[in-house]
DNA sequence: AAGCGTTATACTTGTTTGAGAATAACGGTG
DNA sequence: CACCGTTATTCTCAAACAAGTATAACGCTT
């Protein structure tokens, strides 16, 4: 027996979560959405809707796009979006500490 | 923003959470599953489903049944279930507080 | 002007999930 | 033995959601 959870931020609906962080991350170090995506072996349409959906949501932007040019284009981190990923790991890492420690204790010896 | 979740106990696939939860707690009430589902505006198909499945998945009956009888039968919960039940809902509620507090100390002042 | 890798977006298909309909069996009661 | 409300079970339909396919535009480089 173990623990599963999902959690996420809520803001007119799914705001953020560990996917986008995830996918974020990688954008931060390719400049590039397309990349980051298919480094998750997701496809980038997938990427590029599920970016647009948390930045309806939140009500700002999470990618300063370029396109065209010598590398085709490119994609940076806005930094009200690094700003929230900071946030957004220093809480995730806690929970999951703290939900560990909470199902050992009252799950302790087996089910 | 706000904070959202879903949590389960895991084995063999989703095994328990707060739908079998409430499900059971109206059983107890009514010793009835046809009742518990309808007063959870759930279909009883959905409501027998979802225990058989958890049943099997568990290894052991949540729901010790009778059929037919004056009162055409009924559904008691069994003592491994109410077990379990109490087991989950004191964990249930010390997650629901920790999370709450995390949230506050990681998004207090806004997003 | 052609080529490249990127962003941008619609369309279509497939998968999961839920909900209800329908049917059967059960066994006290009257 | 008919009735009742329950458990038991399968089937089908609909809705929600996930995911891929295809196409277009962009702009720097050569």
């Amino acid at each position: 027996m173990k623990l599963a959870y999902k959690l996420w931020l809520d803001h007119h609906g799914k705001a953020f979560g560990d996917g986008p962080y995830e996918l974020l991350k990688r954008v931060k170090k390719t400049n590039s959405l397309h990349q980051a995506a298919f480094q998750m072996s997701m496809s980038y349409s997938k990427a590029w809707r599920l970016i647009r959906t948390l930045e309806e949501r939140l009500g700002f932007a999470l990618l300063e796009r370029k396109t065209g040019g010598i590398s085709g284009g490119g994609s940076k981190v806005t930094p009200e979006a690094s700003r929230l990923m900071k946030q957004y790991g220093q809480f995730r890492k806690e929970i999951e500490k703290t939900l560990t420690e909470l199902f050992h204790k009252h799950f302790g010896q087996g089910l």
